[in-house]
DNA sequence: TTTATATCGTTGCAAATGCAACGAAGTCAA
DNA sequence: TTGACTTCGTTGCATTTGCAACGATATAAA
């Protein structure tokens, strides 16, 4: 009998860590804002880039351009993104940031930001060669 | 406006590196095998294991018991495991390999196995030190 | 024994997912 | 201009998911 263990196979690892710490986070803008994982990563791009397409979210965010769609519906409903099709190429839509979705990055924002520093604080030291290597490994494994 | 970048954020680092590494592993035993992420699990720990419950399963593989249950009753159908309520505790059930559920492993390890070395060959000297921060850290983060 | 409470595995259900197909819009060569 | 081809965002559909509720079984107290 072959001796093989999940607990130490690095794609079970990384899935199970992956897990716990997205739900950990979203728990902060679900109960705070009701926001799912998809629109979360939706909003914080747009508060980066400023007014895109969906197909550039898309290609940033690592999203289905379905579960992008779904998602940039949903936020238009809860009045925190407009969509405007692009005047130059009307295929192309033009998400862009409400007043009130300013205000609510404005909240989340910081939030997120001391979660992240709850995970280098957890890490100490190794905060900075782990981010290394999780960058380095993700571009080796494109 | 305050600056936040999604890119170097951690939760969403690990995700998406999780979702590419799970993905390119899933096409191995999908391909070969026609196995699911949940089913792999479940035979996975079953070879580990011995007989063992749904609940045994669920608590050590990172699970739902519904998933744990839906990918038993799969497995039980294509004939690799077989399903016994247990005597002493007629509220439990006995998961255990069939002689096909073993064969497919005996075939489906070496195959992880190989996966497993390309992404230590991926990480080089950083192999270990990537392990041990991911053990120390979903320790720390339960 | 009876009664209350807890645990196990399954199932119903609503929501989320991935994928393919679609109409609309753009491009470019004939 | 026409026709072939591509790209964009949405939608339909089958499947998967998480969660709560359920029946069956076990445990323990009255």
């Amino acid at each position: 009998m072959t001796d093989f263990s999940l607990d130490e196979f690095l794609p079970y690892q990384l899935s199970v860590l992956s897990a716990q710490i997205s739900r950990e986070f979203s728990e902060i803008y679900a109960e705070n804002f009701g926001l799912t994982v998809p629109e979360w990563r939706v909003i914080v791009h747009l508060h980066n880039a400023g007014p895109v397409s969906v197909r550039e979210i898309q290609a940033r965010v690592d999203m289905d351009k379905s579960k992008v769609s779904r998602a940039a519906t949903r936020l238009e409903k809860s009045s925190h993104i407009t969509k405007e099709t692009n005047a130059d190429d009307r295929r192309l839509l033009k998400l862009a940031l409400t007043d009130k979705g300013h205000a609510l990055m404005k909240e989340l924002i910081p939030l997120a930001q001391k979660f992240e520093q709850k995970l280098s604080d957890r890490l100490g030291a190794d905060n900075k060669v782990l981010r290394d290597m999780i960058a380095k490994f993700v571009k080796a494994s494109q």
